[in-house]
DNA sequence: CGAGGGTTTGAAGTGCATCAAATAGTGTGG
DNA sequence: CCACACTATTTGATGCACTTCAAACCCTCG
């Protein structure tokens, strides 16, 4: 399979180009190229004048931002599925955020100013987009939320319960998508609070971890430990598609 | 002067609706009305169905969140020509936080199926949406990095630092707008330490705290002081429209 | 003047960060 | 397949920031 007809295939089941013309999909699609990044690789740094936009096919991606005595506070990790810069069109063309690879990726790059006309040409592109917004802002409420409410074994739990197929409420087994450290960072903390924090968990909840791999014997348990200190009841949609939304 | 008159004075003013038509424009008027709430009066609540959207007139209006387990985040806490509800078109059609008016407040009401139909139909008006929805976004991440990256004295000079004239970097006279344990509760602390907190900035760059006014005799020291950790420089333009930017 | 809020101050506790060191895990070249 | 080097993770000890609980203070307003 070429490489149009590969970005074409996922761009189409995307929802917010799924509204697209296909004579603008043709567009995006003749203008947009694969690329991949090596671990470590910076992608963009914020601020920076935003001339293309991503979206993730596979690895992860970090999106932070640094202060200016050099701390970094993590906004988020994206896994396969997800967009970034593509709010810089609305953001004075420039980068909200830095972003960076955690591993290897690969990402299609598809230019900003294409995405601005479509927008501007095509009221259903700009319904999707303001969809597509209002989604990325209540994601970002919760994590505001989470931060401010919840103490560290409890955005573990959560974190945990978001890796979970949400329907059913049975024992499960979970892989950490990536390194401690890396979860730690992407939910605010030391890694040495984590490792700490989850063994707290464990005596809470009685989960078992085993390296990178977590059971979880009493999920109901887990809900009860982790979701009080929320505003939103256990199986929560919004943040779901967070980690499980992937175009593969 | 009519009330229609008077709504319709402000909403042609405001960034949302000066691209609505005329004739839409007349149509928001017509469907909409001045309230007026009383101190501590709820006007919504969190996940309730929303019909309606508001702006604010005078007074301030408390936007939060209620975990399970009784603890209240503040989300923000709005003064005049600042918009509550408005998302909710895009958040299945519920509101997504709280609102309670922290003293006598009047606002306007106005249907949210007019503003979703006018969306729809008027490009120029998702196009403004799409803007104002950045910029609250813009917002609320810069409010993120705060409570993650600031400790309780630099957020409160930043907060301070909100309150001027930012053009200037002269002496400056400031009056807190509401409570200090307000305050508090929207730079996410106890008032107790706010209290401390105040202190420890009056040592650090010599303001001086009298009652709720408060005098800034060295603003350069506290731009040092407190915009250190942060990822961007003072003169943070996002932010000054969140205090400042009134309707009349 | 006295009641009741808001605010400050004190003392003690909690949670997380930091620094330091031990341990486990992983990949490499021999 | 093993030994080594290197990194990730855990564990321990200590410190700081903020919270909590309690009491005093202060201001305003009936």
């Amino acid at each position: 399979m070429g490489e149009s007809e590969a970005i074409l295939k996922i761009l189409e089941k995307s929802p917010v180009f799924e509204n697209c013309e296909p004579t603008s999909l043709t567009q995006f699609v003749a203008q947009s190229n694969i690329i991949s990044v090596e671990k470590g690789q910076i992608l963009f740094v914020h601020e920076e004048p935003a001339k293309r936009f991503f979206m993730v096919l596979g690895g992860w991606v970090k999106l932070f931002r640094e202060t200016l005595d050099g701390s970094q506070a993590i906004i988020d990790i994206l896994p396969a599925g997800h967009l970034l810069g593509e709010t810089s069109v609305f953001d004075d063309n420039k980068y909200p955020y830095s972003a960076e690879a955690v591993e290897q990726t690969k990402l299609i790059s598809i230019p900003l100013n294409l995405l601005k006309s479509e927008i501007d040409d095509n009221p259903k592109m700009a319904s999707a987009m303001l969809y597509h917004m209002a989604k990325v802002r209540r994601q970002q409420d919760r994590e505001l939320e989470h931060l401010v409410v919840q103490n560290a074994p409890q955005r573990i739990g959560c974190f945990l319960l978001r890796l979970t197929n949400q329907r059913e409420e049975g024992p499960a087994k979970i892989q950490l998508p990536y390194d401690k450290s890396l979860v730690a960072a992407r939910l605010g903390m030391q890694p040495e609070t984590f490792s700490r924090a989850l063994s707290k968990l464990k005596e809470a909840t009685g989960l078992e971890i085993n390296g990178s791999t977590i059971s979880l014997n009493n999920v109901r348990q887990l809900i009860e430990f982790s979701c009080a200190a929320c505003s939103s009841e256990f199986p929560c949609k919004d943040l779901k598609s967070k980690a499980s939304c992937a175009t593969q």
